[in-house]
DNA sequence: ATATTATGTCGTATGTTTGCGACATATGAA
DNA sequence: TTCATATGTCGCAAACATACGACATAATAT
């Protein structure tokens, strides 16, 4: 990501203000924020094919839709698409989707603390 | 969550058309979808004192927005706060957040798989 | 060359999120 | 009781997200 991922589509001026990891984490955040793009990259990674029509086919939103969110995911860099002749083969970015993981378990990691409240839940 | 956890601030009719993991998986992304509440989070887990004024202070956000903020995250069930006299203290429940770990764990699993694509980024 | 198929982009209607000032409430102090 | 402090809620404006039909493009097949 996240590198090139510019922090732009989230325009309010106050977003800045916050520290790189909080800015990074929930830019990703908002990317799994919407279950037509969960339900996209769970397709992905079960089936073998990956060509957009396919994806449009399972995802019970119209094709216009399903491309849009296919967009938004590949700006994030969680799949990338290849040109096949008239097709597209989507795949997910693995190396991305790790590198996601991985900020979303240091988020955990430091949530994860023994907190001094008496009652915890 | 997420059993009391209602899946209805998303009204997109289209949503309940999503397996059940997709919904729930992008209803808490939804939750962490903005950096003010990341940094809420984050400032919970390394505060022992977790009053709400604390955290206005520390948040680049008026009092209003930050209140707004720890209401979605109480109504998400990632905290909860007991009224002490005139204040009210606020602590990361953790029982839930690490139901929430488990489920992006659950995720990112799911997704961690040997694509068959020629190039994988 | 024309038709067909696969895909992306534009424009737009509708709903949601964010941010904040102003107001409401409630505890405790003077 | 009256005041100050801590906090929540309401209502609005602006920005953003979602969904989709209609149009554009581009590769093949006929």
């Amino acid at each position: 990501m996240f590198a090139t991922y510019e922090i732009d589509t989230m325009t309010y001026s106050k977003v800045i203000n916050f520290d790189l990891q909080s800015q990074e984490i929930s830019q990703l955040a908002k990317v799994l924020s919407h279950p037509a793009r969960i339900a996209i990259l769970k397709f992905l990674a079960k089936s073998k094919t990956c060509i957009s029509g396919d994806i449009c086919n399972e995802i019970p939103l119209s094709r216009t839709t399903v491309s849009q969110h296919l967009q938004e995911l590949k700006k994030a860099g969680l799949i990338h698409g290849e040109i096949e002749g008239i097709k597209i083969n989507y795949c997910l970015c693995q190396s991305n989707i790790k590198k996601c993981y991985m900020l979303f378990n240091e988020l955990f990691d430091e949530l994860d603390v023994e907190i001094n409240c008496e009652d915890n839940c």
